[in-house]
DNA sequence: TATTGTTATACTCTATAACTATA
DNA sequence: TATAGTTATAGAGTATAACAATA
């Protein structure tokens, strides 16, 4: 890690002298962060040329895994707020990836257009890389004992 | 994790239909901004009655350990553009935890107050319970091997 | 009555630019 | 010229309340 962050949320990574934080490097809970932003930080990097940001992404994921399912539905699969996801989702339809079909007069199917599909796909193969280059840096069973003891935390 | 964050940037937690995100949940990324969030959505509950947020206890830890850096250093060593640390410091002046010695006539040098020092010194105490606790969730060597793994990601 | 989608609003954290007063 | 602290401003993510239409 070096400038940082490509976006706001991502920020308080670089920080760090090495020492100086003695105390805090021995908490989980910041390891944690450090990890988790530098991961996102890598993934937003990466993901910029296909224009989709993290909710971008998983939200096209659990449509493509489970077309059908209505806005709050998906919504809550990925803990985001049905009023916050109203943006998010229209961003998507206007960018046709994500096309709406009503179930009743009050709600909406959601299913991916093949645009939709199509970046999907891309994404995939995008995360794919990346994946596998995290799976390099933890060295043999790394990732799976780390997801197991992560697992562990929530 | 039932309901959920107490402030609004540790959402996205609960979320989560243990299935449903199937792709999602083979990814590293995800596992880690889950094992994150639910880590400080832990201390930000614990935290609350001491009136210490991440940041501010994070802050009063390093000022504890070195202290007389300026405020641009350790903004610097948290990560933190010191044109925002610059509320956080305030902050913590007003409440009479933090105090700024003149070095020259541009910068001031961080020094705890006497109650700063007894605050931090509760708030270790407390986040020595927290690690306790995760520690024991991580199992037998647990939260060493995830330390090793996590810190091959940054 | 409860739910779906929506709007409005506010708060936190972060980023950048630009200013001042120094050094 | 460069640095320390500061102000102003903007953007992303999230939270809550409230409403209309519908179930």
């Amino acid at each position: 890690m070096t400038k940082g962050a490509t976006t706001p949320e991502f920020a308080e990574t670089d920080s760090v002298a090495s020492d100086g934080l003695a105390p805090l490097d021995t908490y989980v809970g910041y390891a944690l962060r450090r990890a988790q932003i530098a991961i996102f930080d890598e993934f937003i990097r990466a993901f910029e040329p296909l224009g989709l940001r993290p909710g971008q992404f998983s939200t096209l994921l659990v449509i493509g895994n489970h077309p059908g399912l209505n806005q709050s539905e998906v919504a809550a699969s990925l803990g985001i707020q049905r009023a916050n996801f109203v943006a998010l989702i229209d961003r998507l339809r206007k960018r046709k990836l994500v096309e709406r079909r009503r179930l009743d007069r009050r709600s909406y199917a959601l299913h991916l257009t093949g645009d939709g599909a199509a970046l999907l796909a891309r994404a995939r193969d995008l995360q794919d890389e990346l994946e596998a280059s995290i799976d390099a840096r933890l060295g043999i069973g790394g990732k799976d004992r780390l997801m197991v003891l992560l697992r562990r935390l929530y």
